[in-house]
DNA sequence: TCCTTATGTACAA
DNA sequence: TGTACCTAAGGAC
């Protein structure tokens, strides 16, 4: 599930696992042969994460930059790790856990200036404390585009994708194809502190549920859902499905290569 | 066993 | 706007 709660967590994860140690490095399906090869037995020593971009930074001085793209997973375990299989990219082992990264857009060895023009890159980020949200809204405001590729692009806000783009434009009764300028200062407010919570929510549950407790099944004495990606939401991929709040039925569109989800009752423009 | 789909991004035209 | 890339699960046969 990677948007940018899945690798915060994830950053926690390998800290956790691997920090203060020094890992065996190995590249079973081969495409980072060369570079595990130069991190084995060296000290992993911090990570971090900006948006879906996750960084390992191993001896003080050699950056290890993953993104899972919409593919990539990372399996992280306790010791024996099982038998590696040909589509690890990247194996860490120590004598106590393990952590395979399969099928990642990027895995690489960078200089901290390239690390830095990722950062560059990135707007802010509702997970990190250094995160200004007003310099988001300043790109929102004076844009046409709207509003659901807006949240959607990682230059003005990085970590939400598809879930929580859909998910926090429900929360807040906007229409997605409401154009960035028409967002009032106070509403662009409230997305912001509510993605900064539910993004939260999310490293800690290593899963997004979006929906509030009086709009649950049983509090709105509905039968139980069916969502079946993990998590309890309002909209995301529950298309003709009856909304929680109106019982109205749930679109669907593409929107810049994505779906999109809303209800049209309940987000008018 | 094949086909579709997916919580993402980069690059070409 | 379209296409390529990385993997695995689920459903249709």
């Amino acid at each position: 599930m990677p948007e940018g709660h899945t690798i915060h967590r994830l950053a926690l994860d390998y800290a956790h696992r691997f920090q203060g140690t020094a890992p065996q490095a190995t590249s079973p399906q081969g495409k980072f042969s060369d570079a595990a090869d130069l991190l084995t037995d060296a000290e992993l020593t911090r990570t971090e994460a900006h948006g879906k971009h996750l960084f390992l930074l191993f001896r003080d001085t050699d950056w290890v930059h993953i993104h899972l793209g919409l593919f990539g997973k990372v399996a992280l375990g306790d010791t024996p790790a099982p038998p590696p299989t040909d589509t690890v990219r990247l194996r860490l082992t120590n004598e106590t856990s393990y952590a395979d990264l399969r099928g990642p857009t990027t895995c690489a060895l960078i200089t901290p200036t390239e690390k830095q023009a990722i950062h560059d890159r990135l707007g802010p980020d509702p997970l990190r404390t250094d995160a200004d949200p007003a310099t988001a809204y300043a790109r929102v405001r004076r844009s046409r585009t709207t509003i659901a590729a807006l949240l959607m692009d990682q230059k003005v806000i990085a970590g939400v994708g598809n879930v929580y783009r859909a998910e926090v434009l429900f929360r807040h009764r906007i229409d997605p194809y409401r154009p960035g300028r028409d967002i009032t200062p106070s509403e662009w407010d409230a997305i912001w502190t509510d993605l900064v919570e539910l993004m939260h929510e999310g490293v800690r549950d290593n899963r997004i549920d979006t929906v509030r407790p009086e709009h649950t099944p049983e509090a709105m004495g509905r039968p139980p859902r069916v969502d079946d990606h993990g998590g309890e939401v309002y909209v995301y991929r529950r298309a003709a499905m009856p909304c929680h709040i109106c019982a109205g039925e749930i679109r669907t569109a593409d929107l810049a290569a994505r779906n999109l989800f809303w209800c049209p009752t309940c987000q008018r423009r």
